[in-house]
DNA sequence: CTACAAGCTCAAGCGACTTGAGGAGCAAGC
DNA sequence: GCTTGCTCCTCAAGTCGCTTGAGCTTGTAG
């Protein structure tokens, strides 16, 4: 019982803040927490570890489902080549928007940019990102 | 009279569904539409180029509130300058967003790439995916 | 002993829709 | 005229990943 933690130095730890860290609890990413006599939780050194590794597959915009798969194939009988292909399939949605994400910094830019040419000298209510919108398609 | 449509109509021709149209109605991003006398809406000319604008609006991921706030400015006395900037607004946003999605696809690709080197010809449970996620920070 | 921070639960809110239940309108075929 | 079946209506709740708030209890330092 060296390290029995809060769960705010957990969350300090972890990098999730005290409700989230209570929302992972709740929908199953991590155990439920022991608690102390008056109730609260207890984590210890595998809990903030699991939490750690819970807020990396968020960072990489895995959907809660989508851990939730993860933690089974690495805990019950999957082989890596499960782990895999959830990953690529992940890594499938990411790409896709990419694609979308630079298409659409293109078209932003031109049009601010149009803008600032067109109209900066003589701000008027004739905008080109105005014309711009309302002609494409 | 002559191009009278009804909202499904109005949806195959502006690109959302029934549901999101009548939704845009009730968040104010398009005005209330007249009714028939049995109660249903009908949309005109007018109308559709509004959703569509609407729509391209939200295909560039501007949220309701700044939409609201471009109508507003396109109709009142807001100059190109008001509607540059909220659209250099939502560059910021897109282009920071666009960062991030760059590192994660690299880091996705990075550990499904050395899975598939290392795995592939034997699958097991320790996976490389899995150690790379317990140890990188 | 008394503050006060930090913990607890439960409920609701966010954004942008989607989905579902339960009913009414309306054109076409009989 | 009547029924079939599609479209439409409203209202309510669900989605996802949290965040925020109210109102209470627990633990600790002075």
């Amino acid at each position: 019982m060296s390290t029995a933690l809060s769960i705010g130095e957990a969350a300090r730890r972890s990098g999730c803040t005290v409700a989230t860290n209570r929302f992972y609890e709740e929908v199953g990413l991590i155990p439920e927490a022991e608690r102390t006599a008056g109730g609260r939780r207890v984590f210890t050194r595998p809990g903030i570890e699991r939490l750690k590794l819970v807020r990396r597959l968020r960072s990489m915009e895995f959907g809660i489902a989508a851990i939730k798969e993860l933690l089974t194939a690495m805990r019950g009988a999957g082989t890596c080549l499960d782990v895999r292909d959830i990953a690529e399939t992940q890594l499938q949605i990411v790409r896709a928007r990419r694609a979308k994400i630079d298409a659409l910094e293109r078209t932003l830019s031109g049009l601010a940019g149009d803008c600032t040419l067109m109209c900066a000298e003589s701000p008027s209510s004739e905008c080109t990102i105005i014309d711009n919108l309302s002609r494409t398609a």
